[in-house]
DNA sequence: GTCTATATTGTGATAGAC
DNA sequence: GTCTATCACAATATAGAC
């Protein structure tokens, strides 16, 4: 028993620590954050070793990324996405009509809601994505990407007479700034605050900077 | 001349090592970033030595914290304030009026113009406050602490008979995190966007969600 | 697949001569 | 105050036995 651990038992440990290491970064990054989570913190609060780490991910980054892909297939199932290719641009008609404040309503709780399911991965991928070198302009690429959809839905309004404060895709990304950062802040920090009261707030402030 | 340098030169380099130990973060915080950039490349951008740096600053983080003070005195001479105490909680009249465009519009440069004029600092400070441990809560902190004047001027609207679409702390939160995060993205990464035009159209939109 | 032990690397920080 | 040289340590990644 050089390893202490029983024969019988290294089936149901193979099976399962993928999985552990995933729950115990997700545990962390949450906690202490993405660039202060050590690999040896992952697989030490997995109880697994360093070296079957890399059986499973070829580094931290790599790890991440599968946490973002289990995230994607959880939104696109609680969606009822049964499309599974990766371009889901046109899933979303662009004919919402975002002066509507229950579809206004729908779409900021939407993103809120993708924050408060899955913390972890979102504050990881925020805490990586500001890490980067600034001149890589990935921020700026990610919001711009991010706040497509509601580019389109603002583009279409436009095309309907509907009178914006500017840009479609400078508004969007005004939108999805303050949503996110908000989100960010709020979830991270804001200890006895109410979700509901939040989503409100946004949409009352958005809906009404939309409607001319 | 084992050090490659004459004597007579020394008393320059001594006069302006720490500046142009700050001048070589600053350009590198800007390309890099703040995370990425190590204490040695700082020091061989300004053609210094590693333990040259120790005899200025005790490490990163105070560099950065000179850095800060450096800006603050700089915005506060800008601004035109003469009372260089630490508090200027009271240098800002409340009874600024956020439904006057005009208004609006004044704090939404004045923020602008800080991001434009002292962007390495800036995202050096963001950078770093976004990877701080999620469960500090420091974003959240710093959000609220940084619209505190906002606040107070919604507080005062409110009194008045304004009604708002939320909470005051709330609503000035939300217009915080929409500017600084689209500020950083765009100057980050938005190459061809012109500043005024994003003032104008962050003024609409927020002019717009604050008048009832 | 999992483990222990180790190699490797990069970085923060200090010592001591000048 | 500045330099060179070096230490100390943390973190990634790999080797090889089981």
């Amino acid at each position: 028993m050089g390893t202490g651990i029983a024969v019988g038992v290294r089936k149901e440990r193979a099976a399962g620590t993928e999985a552990a290491l995933k729950e115990a970064a997700r545990a962390l990054f949450l906690e202490r954050g993405y660039a202060q989570t050590k690999i040896t913190d992952i697989t030490k609060a997995a109880g697994r070793s360093t070296g079957s780490f890399y059986e499973h991910f070829a580094g931290k980054d790599e790890l991440l990324d599968a946490l973002l892909a289990d995230m994607g297939a959880q939104v696109d199932a609680e969606v009822g996405v049964h499309d599974h290719s990766r371009d889901h641009s046109h899933d979303h008609p662009r004919e919402h009509d975002l002066a509507d404040r229950a579809q206004l309503r729908t779409h900021v709780a939407a993103t809120w809601g993708v924050f408060r399911d899955h913390l972890p991965v979102v504050v990881a991928l925020f805490q990586k994505s500001m890490a980067e070198p600034p001149g890589s302009g990935q921020v700026w690429g990610r919001l711009l990407g991010d706040t497509a959809p509601l580019r389109e839905h603002l583009a279409y309004m436009r095309e309907q007479g509907h009178e914006l404060p500017g840009d479609p895709e400078l508004v969007a990304a005004a939108m999805g700034a303050m949503i996110s950062m908000l989100g960010y802040a709020a979830m991270t920090g804001g200890a006895g605050l109410d979700g509901d009261e939040v989503v409100e707030t946004l949409t009352s402030l958005l809906h009404r900077g939309l409607a001319g």
